[in-house]
DNA sequence: CCTTGACCTTCCAGCGACTGGAAGCCCTAT
DNA sequence: ATAGGGCTTCCAGTCGCTGGAAGGTCAAGG
């Protein structure tokens, strides 16, 4: 397989998977004429890769999920600390951009939006009071 | 006002604010030794920039905003089309972190977590199929 | 007067995870 | 022979800082 086809398949960039080589999470074989050669592990590996950066993890957590998957003496511990710290960023990231979500839309809401300069987000911004 | 007192006053690392300065957010003036003056206005801008990135603005949004609050002929509705987009941007990421958190707290609760290998997370990842 | 230590300066590099683009090779079809 | 598409590498840029090195400045204390 060509990577032509193997980002088809796994639904990821021609780039990107030059790019997951270049930091070794894969390491596809070489045609004589220098051209990347995916076996179906190479495939298999490159969807795992995606389906875990949908998730949200990081390229690092990536690796490390991927050594575990691998590891067939894994404890199942392993992986459920991994999943549910990175569990634990995302809320936090909710709960950050919820606040953002709520003073925004007050804000909006109270903004007339019509050509007149008043304009209450630029002194909520201005003056840091509501 | 050096740019150690302005920091602390405007709640910015130093080096943000000299990064500020480098993309033209603001100008402080200059004293004969090479140091950084800032004045009210100065320190004004500064907090207003750090609230403005509080709610999640883009540096180029800020850059925007920070025009038109001295622009006294603004309309208010350039001000108010720029907040919307940016929540709703904020809203749409939220909702792809909801999906990520309601995905992995599935997996997360259907994980055992002991030192046995077997682990519906990684099956998840490797297949695809929940 | 000298030193110490806290402050300030500039400049360069790196973060994360790609992405765009240039320059050039390879392969197939016409 | 040529045109096209796909492949290669390498370099630079994204965003918003942040760390660190190397060095100038200033106020206080001995």
């Amino acid at each position: 397989m060509n990577i032509g086809d193997v980002a088809q398949k796994a639904g990821l960039p021609p780039k990107t998977i030059r790019y997951y080589e270049d930091i070794g999470l894969i390491t596809p074989l070489r045609d004589t004429n220098g051209y990347r050669v995916f076996r179906e592990s190479d495939l298999h590996k490159l969807a795992f890769l995606g389906r875990a950066r949908t998730l949200g993890f990081t390229i690092e957590d990536c690796r490390t999920l991927l050594a575990l998957y691998e590891d067939d003496t894994r404890a199942s511990a392993d992986v459920k600390d991994l999943a549910q710290a990175h569990l634990a960023k995302i809320e936090d990231k909710i709960t950050q951009l919820e606040s953002m979500r709520d003073t925004l839309s007050n804000l909006v809401q109270s903004c007339a939006g019509d050509n007149r300069p008043d304009c209450p987000i630029l002194s909520d911004l201005a003056t840091g009071q509501h």
